[in-house]
DNA sequence: AAGAGGATGAACT
DNA sequence: GTTCATCCTCTTG
């Protein structure tokens, strides 16, 4: 279906984000997500099919990592989904603190209450130690350093909203479409539109 | 070679 | 709600 993507941006929530690192092992429940569509979003760094070094990762196979530093300083994490050759990925925006939230505060520079520790793209990424070093990772090998997991977690529909995605204003149409998907009732998801449904 | 702008977060008013 | 830290990446010349 077209809307692949952002089939699968809902589809994430409520899964299992793992990070395996030299500090230890610590996890958190995906809670909000962003859709970036291919070539025909001009939201995305796929858009047109543009390659560069830095979205190279995009265009692999469904199941590996796309990480990027934004703004120069903090890394994004985005979970590539579509056929190899295809940019097609979804951002992680937050999620909910599930294991190993001791080293996830030692991580974070700020005194932030544990609600803060994984609420916002840059914030997770910077709780779960991820970076550059882990761009293309395979994430569903049990093995991996980074890994995506099913964990029993369901919602009703009415637990979910969905939005216009933030920070792509400059995007012109795309700026409008509803691919942020969250948990409604989640603490961890930003308050940028929450209420929309 | 240079410049503009960016899928942000924290602190402060 | 506003400001600014901070620097990488892409585009243009």
């Amino acid at each position: 279906m077209s809307d692949d993507v952002c089939f699968l941006a809902k589809e994430l929530l409520g899964k299992l984000l793992i990070s395996r690192t030299s500090n230890g092992i610590c996890s958190g429940i995906i809670v909000e997500t962003e859709a970036y569509r291919g070539p025909d979003d001009k939201a995305s760094h796929s858009y047109l099919n543009r390659r560069t070094p830095r979205n190279n990762s995009m265009y692999l196979e469904g199941g590996a990592s796309y990480i990027y530093i934004c703004y120069g300083m903090h890394h994004l994490f985005n979970i590539v989904t579509g056929t190899a050759g295809v940019g097609h990925a979804v951002l992680i925006r937050a999620l909910e603190p599930y294991d190993g939230i001791e080293i996830m505060q030692q991580r974070r520079p700020y005194k932030t209450s544990s609600v803060h520790l994984t609420k916002g793209p840059g914030s997770l990424t910077q709780a779960l130690g991820i970076n550059k070093s882990l761009d293309g990772t395979i994430l569903y090998d049990t093995l991996s350093p980074l890994q995506l997991c099913e964990i029993n977690q369901k919602y009703r529909s009415e637990e979910l909203g969905c939005s216009c995605r933030i920070g792509v204003e400059s995007s012109g149409e795309a700026a409008l479409y509803p691919w942020r998907y969250f948990v409604k009732s989640s603490p961890n998801v930003s308050a940028h539109k929450k209420a929309l449904s």
